[in-house]
RNA sequence: GGGCAGUUAGCUCAGCUGGGAGAGCAUUUCCCUUACAAGGAAGAGGUCACAGGUUCAAUCCCUGUACUGCCCACCA
């Protein structure tokens, strides 16, 4: 005797199954060149990270799809990691340090490196072990880091052969310089927030003359950096004085009046300052115009080459102070205020400054290009397509790459410096490799010192998908040759410049091949509101809460059926709860089938039942299934989800389980029989099409089924045969006759206990068989206690009316029946009736209709006007005799 | 400034290669009918953002407008 209990209890079920199928190598592939594969990396998390709703989606999605084509045959392959997370986690690491009163630079480098270490051997591996609870069909043998040997290696080698074709170059341009974490950033790491501010005017005056220039300023303390005015070519109030010279208020330095195409004559005063070292428009200005560059602030934010009274001064300690003077020597025209974007870290959100300074960047101009050209050759292909443009418009805008970054926590860049026996730098060819070189090519000297920089961490996450199968060791690696292209690539928006066209640009370079065929691009997450889930505003929603409370398969399916493919999606907490009661669902309609089971033996070989609910059910699955899988199969996993639940809801138990359940109580042990092979079959198919999604319920009730192999390692049972679809329009006829029979009864107040009888005048005598073959349904679900069949039935006394599926049907109700309460009701029938006639006729009287319109819409209005026609005659018999 | 989405029931969202709209939650009425009250039955609730156009026919296609959200950009 199986024992189920009432209410499916996912604690006792889940811990199990995600313990088995990691101790019994469920879901790990090896290269088996007979079948073929289906390969998914994981979006490395970042140690730091802890599992939040963003996580639980990505993973959860691509679960589905690795377990859906693990049931198709394939030979599915998940490949877990995390990433190292640079600056984030150094941050972080930072923070808590801090905590403890201890100073990274007091420190120093090694020490400091040795505490990030020992950071991620305690806490680095806690999402890994999330994703495990969440069900998550990984390879576990194959877990990789970014920062571990192996991805290590990949990272010097890509970079030494960049290095060597000459694609990664150092120079000295104008970054973005985050002050706090002290490094830079590439252009894709800055965030804009709005902030207010002012517009400062400020009086340039003309050399020799007591004229003056006008310019507006947001940064009104970088005047001191200036070289230049710059006003647009065809702007007429300056045309004269284009090649004047000015004199810079309070250094009395002498700079030009400059015309460029860049400057727009409609804004402020046409005329604008240009500081080549803190902006990176003048700093263009400045390269076309040959302008000399001035650097005002350092790493830390503080003026220099200014005047003393300015050195040293903070930012916004000198913008007060430069104001100031402004204003005492009555440069200062006026002040404005202003709102406008200011260039935030995204990872610390402090305000950036555009800084000059020695970094590496790698030229990615041809690598744009044919990342663009493989998009556009449908090689690697976006769903939805919609993302393919952003890609695009993207890379043929991309600027040089700045790789490097001033933190410890990372690749450190494999460049050697050849120093002398001072410990200074030579002159010497700088050098790319992987551990520090013998001797020097140039001078043979045998001293080096490695670069201080660490490399930007999207340059180890851009060779992930080549890293995690060894191409570091060997490119023709046979492991690489099987898995590599990968299949999908799955993740949210936020990341497609960051990471997907990086992956796409360097798996190019080095593989010669795209890194994954299709990229499945899903929404993001969002709270009920539709803002932005974050910790500070408190709207977040804990997946783990969620699974602690109502499962992971509810949380699982919420997720699934949310996501339409690009969309962002809201969530909340009753988007659980309805999925929690799903799974209940399932596991009651299946406790329901084991219990009957009870006894039963051989099921297997029974004959196919040819009843109308069988061929019925039979047919909507069919129907279903093709849905689930052509849905499955192009990413629209919300469409999966919901007809899944549609059809076992509302078509397996509502009506086939309900049906079944008459015919189970027959005395005929053949009869049910029939009916539970039908049953059984068409939950095994549901639990299978379900277990992408809800792996563990439906693993669980698989095994009690008494399935020997598990549910994840099965193959899909069935397959598509001619599917009969007449039985889905007769089943139609019988329930709506149910559902009218039903309808009558609530609005009379008729107890459900009380049975009726019911008069069948037969109006369409085609309907007649099927109605009286399934007779005893009727009787069941709309509780009546005899059918009489007949044409020109007399209407009884006190009698209800349902006109439906070709009959004209009476319910006697003497003593039952609230005449008034029966008229109103009819009343408002023949409303609509009314109503259907009188569009179905002007639309039928409209030539244009008729001549255009296709036969079979033609003859679809004509039905409808004479199926409204007819119960508008009966409808008004019965009011008549209602009296 | 450019690009991309969205606007459908009180809320969250489906639907659409054009033929008078659906689900979940909420709500009303009845029911503890032995699979499930985390349930069942029945109901109420919508000029499908607005304005034009194409068409016999528009929630669906086209154009424009408004609002919302996101992304990109060198408006000081």
């Amino acid at each position: 005797m199986i024992d189920m209990e009432k209410v499916y209890n996912f604690e006792l079920v889940e811990g199990k199954w995600s313990k088995y199928w990691i101790e019994n190598k469920t879901f790990s592939a090896k290269v088996d060149k007979s079948k073929k594969p289906f390969t998914i990396v994981i979006p490395p998390a970042n140690i730091t990270g802890s599992l939040h709703m963003g996580h639980a989606l990505n993973t959860t999605l691509q679960d589905i799809i690795i377990r859906f084509k693990k049931l198709q045959g394939y030979n599915t392959l998940w490949v877990p990691g995390t990433d190292h997370g640079g600056i984030a986690t150094q941050t972080v690491v930072e923070k808590i340090l801090k905590k403890e009163g201890i100073n990274k630079y007091e420190l120093g480098r090694e020490k400091f490196l040795e505490k990030m270490w020992q950071w991620r051997s305690e806490t680095g591996d806690t999402i890994l072990n999330q994703l495990k609870m969440m069900g998550c069909g990984l390879d576990w043998d194959r877990v990789a880091f970014t920062m571990d040997e192996s991805r290590s290696k990949a990272v010097k080698k890509a970079f030494i052969e960049f290095f060597n074709k000459g694609l990664i170059y150092r120079g000295k341009r104008l970054v973005n310089w985050c002050t706090r974490c002290g490094t830079a950033l590439s252009d894709i790491e800055v965030e804009y927030a709005d902030e207010k501010s002012h517009l400062w005017y400020i009086k340039y005056m003309l050399k020799d003359s007591n004229e003056h220039i006008v310019v507006a300023t947001t940064r009104p303390e970088t005047m001191l950096g200036d070289t230049a005015v710059a006003v647009s070519p065809d702007d007429d109030r300056y045309k004269e004085l284009v090649g004047r010279t000015l004199v810079l208020p309070l250094l009395n330095r002498e700079i030009r009046i400059i015309s460029d195409y860049i400057i727009d004559k409609s804004f402020g005063t046409g005329a604008v300052k240009v500081t080549p070292a803190c902006d990176t428009t003048d700093n263009e200005i400045a390269k076309r115009n040959n302008l000399e560059i001035i650097e005002i602030t350092d790493i830390t934010g503080k003026m220099i080459n200014v005047p003393e009274k300015y050195k040293g001064l903070t930012i916004n300690e000198a913008r007060e102070k430069v104001v100031k003077d402004l204003q005492d020597l009555d440069f200062l025209e006026k002040i404005e205020d202003y709102a406008h974007k200011v260039g935030k870290c995204y990872r610390c959100s402090t305000t950036l400054e555009p800084l000059m300074s020695e970094q590496w960047f790698l030229d990615v101009g041809e690598m744009s290009k044919k990342a663009i050209e493989v998009v556009n050759e449908q090689n690697t292909v976006f769903h939805p397509e919609s993302w393919k443009r952003p890609y695009t418009l993207w890379l043929e805008n991309l600027r040089d790459w700045c790789i490097s970054r001033q933190l410890w926590w990372g690749h450190r860049i494999p460049v050697y410096y050849c120093i002398d026996e001072k410990g200074n730098k030579t002159n010497c060819k700088p050098i790319a490799s992987f551990d520090k070189p013998t001797h020097c090519s140039c001078c043979n000297g045998t001293n080096f010192v490695q670069d201080e920089d660490v490399l930007d961490t999207w340059f180890s996450s851009a060779l992930w998908p080549m890293s995690v199968f060894g191409w570091q060791d060997d490119r023709n690696n046979e492991e690489l040759q099987y898995f590599y292209p990968t299949s999908v690539l799955a993740t949210g928006h936020e990341i497609i410049y960051l990471w997907v066209a990086r992956m796409v640009q360097f798996g190019l370079e080095f593989m010669k091949e795209v890194p994954y065929k299709d990229v499945f691009i899903h929404g993001i997450v969002r709270d009920k509101h539709g803002g932005k889930m974050s910790k500070s505003l408190g709207n977040v929603v804990d997946p783990r809460e969620i699974m602690h409370k109502y499962g992971t398969d509810a949380l699982r399916f919420a997720l699934a059926s949310a996501a339409a493919p690009g969309r962002d999606m809201q969530v909340s907490e009753e988007s659980f709860l309805s999925a929690r009661n799903f799974a209940n669902k399932i596991w009651n309609a299946s406790r329901f089938i084991i219990m009957n089971l009870e006894g039963i033996e051989n099921l297997e070989k029974e004959l196919t039942s040819v009843e109308l609910s069988d061929k019925w059910i039979l047919a909507e699955f069919f129907e279903t299934s093709l849905k689930v899988k052509k849905a499955y199969d192009s990413y629209n996993i919300d469409t999966a989800s919901r007809e899944l639940y549609d059809f076992f809801w509302t078509k397996y138990c509502d009506w086939y389980i309900e049906l079944s359940k008459i015919r189970m109580t027959s005395e005929n042990r053949q009869e049910r029989k029939q009916v539970l092979k039908i049953l059984v079959y068409v939950l095994k198919n549901m639990l299978q099409l379900l277990s992408p999604v809800m792996p563990f319920i439906t693993s669980e009730i698989w095994q009690i089924l008494g399935e020997k192999k598990i549910i994840a390692e099965s193959k899909l049972l069935n397959e598509q045969k001619e599917n009969d679809k007449s039985s889905i329009d007769e089943m139609k006829s019988l329930q709506e006759i149910i559902v009218s029979l039903r309808t009558i009864r609530s609005e009379m107040n008729i107890s459900p206990v009380c049975q009726i009888e019911a008069l069948f005048n037969v109006l369409d005598e085609n309907k007649v068989k099927v109605v009286k073959d399934n007779e005893n349904y009727i009787k069941q679900l709309a509780k009546i206690s005899s059918i009489t069949f007949a044409k020109n039935i007399t209407r009884p006394k006190n009698s209800a009316l349902a006109i439906t599926s070709g009959f004209e049907i009476f319910l006697p109700l003497e003593g039952l029946i609230d005449i008034e309460k029966e008229k109103l009701r009819l009343s408002k029938e023949v409303a609509l009736a009314k109503q259907e006639i009188e569009r179905t006729t002007i639309k039928l009287q409209n030539d244009n209709f008729i001549k255009r319109a296709p036969n079979s819409e033609i003859e679809k209005v004509k039905s409808k006007l004479n199926e409204a026609n007819i119960k508008l005659e009966k409808i008004n018999e019965s009011l008549k005799f209602l009296g």
